[in-house]
RNA sequence: GGCCUCAUCGUCUAACGGUUAGGACACAGGAUUCUCAUUCCUGUAAUCGGGGUUCGAUUCCCCGUGAGGCUGCCA
């Protein structure tokens, strides 16, 4: 199947285009088709530089890669690839031109002299009589000669789509089944704005059928649209493509995905540390279903399983909760030596120390099942990389039946079960091992023991494991670090 | 206002017209444990309302109600 996603430059990437995108990049896959990157950038006075770039390094971060269209190349230049070019709407204005003539000699469209002004006023009054805000046609009955000598003089004007208003536009959604519009209750809409620039309107239906688009995934706010989009694929005698509208992306108040809830630029996810595994699997959970009760799935689990018939009709809420939880997940089915890698960079900055740390892999697999983020690394290591001070507020705790009164004797414990390690037998097995005597012949708990172990190693009161701590930092320094409480 | 759409735990969702309405997140409790986290177990929690159709409706139909989208020379 052809594909394909077409988001305009006007800021940055919509999380919930990104699900849009990445279903249409999953059927493409799925059906060893061809997923295409359209840019519609027909609104001059809403672009925003950077836009592109900001969409293609969202996408290329996802995993889709765009098979034809707009994309970055080896050297990270945006080109266009593929026979159905340009991929640009602005470089294709002659085509919708020439489109829009033929729409105009066909009779499916006419010219409309109406101004702003006329048309808000026409608006407002429909609306003081309870009436739906439409074109009330004023243009259409125009003579022809005199439409012609407006034209010739100059005079501003826009070409609307002449809607067949007898007929009933019915078609079926790929997802919302049965569809049915009666024509008078479409908009004449505008199909050539007055600067000659194409509307949303054409330009889509003319690119999805010379690019040859058999399936338009999109999000269910164009549901409204669609009748138009069909009405002009009739009017110019083109077959047209499959339509599945996808249910939107909600609030927790269930209006919209919206700005001033939360983050819903697709790169403010990246930014916080989302691994692309999770955030792809947890946007193809929201309204998708595999009708199995697995809800872990890799990318090519998901071409595998995606099927639009299993897409649900209702919005979803976008729930972080979850999504946290999917990326807990998948931090957790990285590679110990890959999560390493990852995160070394992100600790140097913090703690220059780590560039050379040879015990660095050992550290980061003791945070790797606590981490949620990357970002969170340096803080949760940053005990291994500085002398930390630990306080007796920290030290002392009722909850561990750690008094005050006990600490020196503890700590004293602690001290004479280090120090019986020999220095070249230091492992996490010698410390359990020294440990646990150390306590039979203590009588206190091992909780007890432990907590200040580890609250004196760490400075924190959560980190890692006493052993696996004390093993890592070595006996000389978990030895001075014990002394150093030196209460 | 008009057109279109949708409706199962708080959230994401499952259930050929026949299930004690299932799972996951979250929440609560417990187990493991030196803390936190992980892991495991248990629990609380839902079919929007009213009519039909049917031996039997979460499921089909109708009417309400609620929610959303569209209603631009934006996309």
């Amino acid at each position: 199947m052809r594909t394909r996603f077409a988001p305009s430059p006007t800021g940055f990437l919509h999380i919930g285009n990104l699900r849009t995108a990445f279903f249409a990049w999953l059927m493409a896959r799925k059906t060893n088709g061809s997923f295409a990157l359209r840019i519609e950038d027909t609104d001059r006075a809403r672009e925003v530089t950077g836009a592109v770039e900001s969409i293609l390094r969202v996408l290329a971060w996802a995993g889709m890669k765009p098979d034809e269209g707009v994309m970055p190349d080896d050297a990270g230049n945006i080109v266009e690839k593929g026979s159905h070019g340009p991929y640009i709407q602005s470089k294709r204005f002659d085509l919708y031109r020439t489109y829009a003539d033929q729409l105009l000699k066909d009779g499916h469209a006419y010219r409309c002299f109406c101004t702003p002004e006329r048309l808000d006023e026409m608006r407002k009054k429909q609306e003081k009589l309870r009436q739906a805000p439409m074109y009330d046609r004023t243009c259409l009955e125009l003579d022809p000669a005199e439409v012609e000598k407006r034209v010739a003089a100059g005079e501003k004007h826009v070409l609307r789509l002449k809607v067949p208003r007898e007929e009933t536009i019915a078609y079926e959604d790929k997802i919302y089944g049965p569809l049915s519009f009666k024509g008078h209750t479409v908009d004449d809409q505008v199909l050539l704005k007055s600067d000659g620039f194409p509307t949303y309107h054409l330009a889509n239906v003319v690119d999805d059928h010379l690019m040859e688009i058999d399936l338009v995934i999109r999000g269910e706010e164009w549901l409204s649209s669609t009748p138009k989009h069909l009405i002009l694929f009739k009017a110019f005698g083109w077959r047209p493509p499959q339509y599945a509208h996808v249910p939107l992306l909600l609030n927790p108040d269930r209006s919209k995905l919206s700005k001033r809830q939360g983050d819903v630029a697709a790169e403010d996810f990246i930014k916080k540390g989302y691994l692309p595994e999770a955030l792809m699997n947890f946007l193809a959970l929201l309204g998708w279903n595999p009708g199995t009760e697995q809800e872990l799935f890799t990318i090519t689990e998901l071409i595998e399983s995606f099927t639009l018939e299993r897409i649900h009709k209702s919005g979803a809420v976008f729930d972080l909760k979850k999504l946290d939880w999917i990326q807990g997940q998948w931090m957790r089915k990285i590679p110990a030596q890959d999560f390493a890698d990852r995160i070394r960079p992100l600790v140097t900055v913090k703690y220059p120390d780590a560039a050379n740390d040879s015990k660095f892999l050992q550290k980061a697999a003791l945070i790797q099942e606590r981490i949620t983020f990357f970002p969170e690394a340096p803080d949760m290591l940053g005990f291994f990389y500085t002398e930390p001070t630990a306080t007796m507020e920290l030290i002392a705790n009722p909850k561990q039946k750690v008094t005050e009164a006990d600490v020196p004797k503890i700590l004293g414990i602690l001290k004479t079960a280090v120090e019986s390690i020999d220095e070249k037998k230091w492992t996490k097995d010698a410390i359990v091992t020294a440990i646990d005597a150390a306590l039979a012949s203590s009588g206190l708990k091992k909780g007890q023991l432990l907590w200040v172990l580890r609250a004196s190693l760490t400075c924190r009161a959560y980190s890692p494991g006493a052993y696996e701590v004390a093993e890592i930092l070595g006996r000389e320094k978990a030895l001075l670090r014990l002394k150093k409480i030196g209460i």
